[in-house]
DNA sequence: CTGAAAGCGCTTACAG
DNA sequence: CTGAAAGCGCTTACAG
């Protein structure tokens, strides 16, 4: 038979003090107690293994420290670092992190995470790359929590976030691709998405500028899997492409793998440079040339913008040269 | 100038009715309401925007649907599958899971983790790869609360688990390697944890069952990362393997990408079969052969398991070929 | 079937 | 500096 989880009352009688001066102490305000008394309390507590029931505190106070992250599970997984920078961050400011699973990018499990995510007090929202349909926004809107989204984003909605710049993602790919003498460059395995649009539109906006036409079919959908990669990659004999920016590095590995397959050779044959840059990018032979987000930075900042009511913001990305891309003389 | 949250009596002036008639209806307790008020509290709970607070709700019962999961990041990455797992299957159960990250191995962020994950009314733990120290043990053991370690696991621990057999993983690849004429068999990778130790019991176990002595520095430690596999396979000259068990995917990954530097072809010259069996398998060149985990089994099972208070289970695994495995003439 | 009331474990003005 | 008391938003015997 196992005693009871010991409440505030426990620790009170067994301090001989009031609750209130032992709530006090254990929320340490400042000048309202004697360390006599503190440390009273401190030996109750850590006697009796008296640990605060969160659930009780959040009613009392309606408010929080736990920050829910509602990650949409892609195909691909950089949320790894992302989280990894989210959690550091929230201890060193005091909050908590919950994580809820909305599994893969269906809409009901989107609106079942949204809404355990607001069925208790929370000091706010954040959002790894969910698609947001009009429900979701109106359940994130009547929560009247502070929202942001990570590592996707849309000008179309009422949404801070924290993200890469998915433009400059694409259209900084195709420069380089383009100081390397490319000029047949292809963009492979984008969705239909934000992410997507925007990407096309960056890979776009860099061919127009160096005024060198886009064929038919050289932009090719999918869903940023290894699957979509390989799929693609079959037709590229009709698309002689001397080079393709490839919309996550599953995609390239699928690519890379498809095209060994066609006996084609990277980087001789075809240049691949990869939107993401995580561990995949060292582990392929070539190593992967990629353009490599900072998801350890997106996840700090996601926190910190929340907590401090920051503005959106779109944190830099670098360029990291490694095999997959071939020199062209022009 | 937003309204605040509505409440249960906000629903209950709306609906012309007692909280307590509300409540029920919300819990859909059977046989204590007519079909005509719940109409009518759902329709004034609808109208409102009503949504019960859960901290409230939980502090009332003192208890709670929440499972909350524990996730130690390890390099490999298998927790994906775990967790939609659990997710489906909480979701089926009336139940919801939310995740707790305590980073990478580090006791600190355990202990943080599990104070969270106590600090409030829970259904249960679940601990996905967590190294288990005594203080850990205590804080899990003080909570009363049902726990269940999930994807490892000890005897010596008083504490149930769901896992794949650790052991058989290591034997039955060492017996599927030995069969296909394999006697030179390494096992590279593992660590001096409760897994680690495990499957090189399985190793050792086959290895004698069939009289074949294992030389010194066979077994060669890692953490289960690439760069593991990478620096572990640079002395494979000296130990004159013809196959491996790499005691993850990344570490077979690291095996692969060293041999293919060193001129070492896989599988000609070097057979390898990997235990885990993620989607990493089927990126490689060759393939990788592999005993695979049910992961998403796993995931399923353990909160099963943990809401039936069912004794700990080890799921079936199986052996998968693929293309990292040449057969030897005897 | 329904309501009034007590209680869950905290926090926080208010008084002293 | 400290305590008595009200209140947070629910649930659930108890009575009717």
């Amino acid at each position: 038979m196992v005693a009871n989880k010991p409440t505030i009352k426990d620790v009170a009688r067994q301090a001989g003090v009031s609750i209130a001066t032992v709530s006090r102490v254990m929320a340490k305000k400042a000048n309202t107690y004697t360390p006599q008394t503190a440390q009273r309390v401190w030996d109750a507590a850590a006697k009796l293994g008296y640990q605060k029931n969160s659930a009780a505190a959040e009613l009392a106070t309606r408010s929080s420290d736990k920050i829910a992250v509602i990650v949409s599970n892609p195909p691909t997984n950089f949320s790894t670092g992302i989280l990894d920078g989210m959690q550091q961050t929230a201890l060193a400011h005091d909050r908590h992190i919950i994580i809820l699973y909305a599994g893969n990018h269906s809409p009901q499990l989107l609106h079942q995470a949204i809404k355990d995510a607001t069925a208790g007090p929370r000091a706010g929202i954040l959002l790894i790359g969910s698609e947001i349909d009009p429900q979701s926004l109106k359940m994130l809107q009547d929560s009247q929590l502070p929202v942001r989204l990570v590592s996707n984003y849309s000008y179309e909605l009422p949404l801070q976030f924290i993200s890469s710049d998915n433009n400059e993602l694409a259209a900084q790919s195709v420069e380089y691709l383009i100081k390397k003498g490319h000029r047949r460059i292809g963009l492979f395995g984008i969705d239909h998405s934000h992410t997507g649009l925007q990407r096309r539109a960056g890979y776009q906006k860099a061919m127009y500028e160096h005024h060198l036409p886009i064929e038919r079919d050289w932009i090719q959908y999918g869903d940023y899997s290894y699957e979509a990669g390989q799929t693609i990659m079959q037709h590229w004999a009709d698309l002689k492409l001397s080079a393709v920016v490839a919309a996550s590095d599953l995609v390239a590995m699928g690519i890379m793998r498809q095209a060994a397959q066609m006996g084609i050779k990277v980087p001789q044959d075809l240049s691949i440079v990869s939107i993401d840059g995580t561990f995949l990018c060292e582990v392929t032979d070539p190593q992967l040339t990629s353009v490599t987000q900072d998801f350890y930075q997106i996840g700090v900042n996601s926190v910190l913008d929340l907590l401090g009511n920051a503005p959106s913001e779109l944190v830099p990305f670098k360029l990291v040269e490694r095999g997959s891309v071939a020199e062209r003389p022009k």
